[in-house]
DNA sequence: TTCGCTAACTTTTTT
DNA sequence: AGTTAGCGAA
């Protein structure tokens, strides 16, 4: 152990060494603070004689919880494997689990994606007989996660946060359509996402055995990446460490990046209110990257108001100026890159991996990933559609639900009808207004279907021999048997099969992927259920997918790349509008949200950066001409390539776009961000933002009743008060 | 009543 | 561009 501190700077070592006691550890970017975790965690097995049961490590990723643990086995050996190291949703759906029979749910629990959650919400509307075109079911989910995320219930939703929004019908349905979302939760026996973390805080309230034996068992916790937890993650920790007081978080408030999430800086900022006692430590010196990187990067998050003052500093070499460019348009801006990454592997043996693109948006992935292709350069994507949101996956995925959780009405609609069995949309309407009728779950009134007299003969029939089907399978078998028996039973692959096409075969590809992913799944966890299988499938993050022993170009967006690193990084689309995302724009706090995105981005690279950005942009159908990022501007001038090719190629720039076209001018009816506007079907409302111009700007309007809807300025109508 | 085709909308970030 | 809503055919 002692040779472990060697490697070490005074205040890792300081920290590594305090045991006991509540530790705030202000790491900034790059400073080794994985490092000191693991280190921290190692030097209490080894030399206090902690049993690793006793230690519990929240991470943000899956993938940084195993990277952790491996890194802790090489320190300590196999006895790492008892500490428990996981995100908090895995965490706590390991903790419900086991006790969650006790807030009257079945341990059986499904848990709801977002996707799935939507669909829920649009249930929910329909049971109310709410137009879900005036209340759109993404806006609902939002405020609702919003609301847990501060644990706020139904029944405190009016109270709460209603209030604030005065003579604002959609908020003051909120607590209707929350209360009525949260009952039929419960009846498919699901959980959201912030309920995993919500219920494990309910039981703990609930239950002072439950919550006494979990601070027993973690009687050291440490939290990573601090400032991205939210409200409810702060009560669980806050309870959970109530007893022993050895809490350690680590966190830097300049890279908190998901206040949309519902993360709370005041969690860090606070933290010293909360334990008196605390010893807060900062780790100051960067590692990571050269000082004209991290200057880039000072320059940058200096201008945020709302920080702790602090300043990074390196002994690292200057090392390369940063490379800027701006591109003609987005093809311009890939081909600019992959000239890069092609000369630097020519010259200096720079490998493809060592090769990062970072974007704002998903979207801005297809334009790079198009140019890649084409020059048949490796990469991988992290985001964007993930293989686990594959039509066909998804659907295998739903009958895995539904034989876990026949309750499980979501996933059951999905299926009930996949492959074509002739159980259309009306019988299925009947089927369930039965169900709802009785009080029972569609299953089971699958089950007694022959006594539902609207549903035909033939009909019944068919839908009797479904829930057999689903009946036939042993939710206790191993996952890989449950699957092949049910591609076998289903006949799902012969629509495909019978199709022949290129997508089709690519879709049967995918099912065998997925056969393998179950198998490798079922290779490293013995005890592997079909329930288990899709936990870890639902609670699995975009990263957590990336692969980083192959020698490809990592594709991936800023909020992703947190908490990696690389040689060489690209920055793509740093355009106003962009980065700052221009639904940002308008507030301080945002904005300065952005900013922080920008330097979680520049801090990502060790050795070399560049910023790119592009004169116009594809958005939708027509372009946008665009204005270089702000933030740019914020960068010291000398710290850029003065040789680099900054002059845009000039071709064919006034041609095909034409923001002052006459006729499209007129279009946009002069229309000003703020105004009182009526709208024929949605009433009231007030203009939030205007993006682009001419008739195919679009319209972002604040509705009273119904919330932001964003309209296409020729097609809106808008009476103006 | 179910199914297949055409037409419209979306894209900020995510456990 | 890929899903969803709506319509007509079987």
């Amino acid at each position: 152990m002692s040779q472990l501190f060697e490697s070490l700077n005074p205040v890792q070592r300081e920290a590594v060494q305090h045991n006991e006691g509540p530790l705030l550890l202000l790491a900034g970017a790059g400073s080794g603070k994985t490092r000191v975790i693991t280190y921290r965690i190692a030097h209490l097995i080894q030399d206090h004689g902690i049993p690793p049961f006793n230690i519990l490590a929240v991470t943000f990723t899956n993938k940084a919880a195993d990277e952790m643990k491996k890194r802790l086995d090489h320190l300590v050996g196999d006895v790492s494997q008892h500490v428990w190291a996981s995100t908090f949703h895995s965490s706590c759906a390991r903790i419900l689990r086991r006790n969650i029979n006790q807030l009257g749910y079945d341990r059986s629990f499904t848990i709801y994606d977002s996707k799935d959650q939507v669909m829920l919400i649009k249930d929910v509307l329909k049971t109310l007989q709410v137009d879900d075109k005036l209340n759109q079911p993404k806006a609902i989910q939002n405020r609702i996660s919003m609301a847990k995320n501060r644990f706020i219930r139904p029944d405190e939703y009016a109270e709460k946060i209603s209030s604030q929004f005065p003579n604002n019908p959609f908020e003051e349905a909120m607590p209707i359509y929350y209360g009525q979302y949260q009952k039929q939760l419960r009846d498919n026996n699901a959980l959201d996402f912030d309920d995993l973390i919500i219920l494990t805080v309910d039981l703990f309230n609930q239950s002072t055995e439950v919550l006494e034996y979990y601070q027993d068992k973690f009687r050291y916790i440490m939290v990573d990446e601090y400032q991205d937890t939210n409200h409810c993650q702060y009560l669980l920790v806050r309870a959970l460490a109530a007893k022993h007081h050895n809490i350690c978080v680590v966190g830097d408030d300049d890279q908190s990046i998901y206040s949309f999430r519902g993360a709370d800086i005041n969690n860090i900022l606070d933290f010293e209110k909360d334990y008196p006692e605390v010893k807060t430590m900062r780790l100051e010196q960067n590692y990571r990257s050269t000082k004209n990187i991290l200057e880039a990067a000072n320059e940058v998050i200096g201008n945020n108001d709302i920080r702790k003052p602090k300043r990074l500093w390196t002994g690292n070499q200057a090392g390369t100026s940063i490379g800027l460019y701006r591109g003609f348009d987005e093809n311009d801006e890939a081909d600019y890159i992959i000239k890069k990454i092609t000369e630097r592997r020519r010259l200096r043996s720079t490998k493809y991996s060592d090769c990062a693109i970072f974007y704002r948006t998903n979207a801005q992935s297809r334009a790079l990933e198009e140019v890649l292709r084409y020059e048949n350069i490796p990469y991988q994507i992290i985001g964007g559609h993930r293989f686990y949101e594959r039509m066909e996956v998804k659907d295998v995925l739903a009958y895995l639900k539904v034989i876990v959780n026949p309750a499980d009405t979501v996933s059951l609609r999905r299926i009930i009808n996949v492959p074509r069995r002739g159980i259309g949309a009306t019988s299925l309407g009947r089927l369930e207004s039965y169900a709802r009728r009785r009080g029972i779950s569609t299953f089971e009134a699958i089950e007694q279907v022959e006594a539902i007299s609207e549903i035909k003969a033939g009909t019944q029939e068919r839908i009797r021999e479904f829930g057999q089907l689903i009946k036939s399978f042993q939710p206790s078998a191993s996952p890989l048997s449950v699957t092949i028996d049910l591609l076998e039973a289903s006949d799902y692959l012969e629509q495909f099969e019978k199709d022949g096409s290129v997508e089709a075969r690519s879709r049967i590809e995918n099912i065998k992927e997925l056969e393998s992913a179950i198998a490798r799944y079922e290779e490293i966890d013995p005890d592997a259920t079909v329930a288990s299988f899709l936990e870890s499938v639902t609670l699995a993050s975009d990263i957590d997918g990336m692969e980083d022993e192959t020698d490809v170009v990592t594709l991936m967006t800023l909020h992703s790349a947190k908490g990696l690193e690389f040689p060489v990084v690209f920055m793509v689309g740093v355009e106003e509008g962009l980065l700052p995302h221009i639904n940002s724009i308008g507030s301080k706090e945002e904005l300065e949200e952005e900013r922080r995105l920008c330097y979680v981005g520049i801090t990502r690279a060790q050795k070399q950066l560049y910023i790119v950005n592009a004169l116009r942009r594809r958005r939708g159908r027509d372009f946008e001409s665009s204005v270089p990022s702000r933030f740019i501007d914020e960068i010291p001038p000398d710290l850029f390539d003065q040789t680099s090719e900054y002059q845009p190629p000039q071709r064919k720039l006034i041609s095909s776009f034409d923001p002052d076209e006459p006729d499209e001018a007129e279009m946009d009816g002069g229309y000003r961000v703020g105004q009182i506007v009526f709208h024929v079907k949605f009433g009231r409302g007030r203009i939030a933002r205007i993006i682009g111009v001419g008739g195919s700007a679009r319209i972002t309007v604040r509705f009273d009743r119904s919330g932001e809807r964003t309209l296409m300025a020729q097609y809106a109508n808008l009476q103006i008060a």
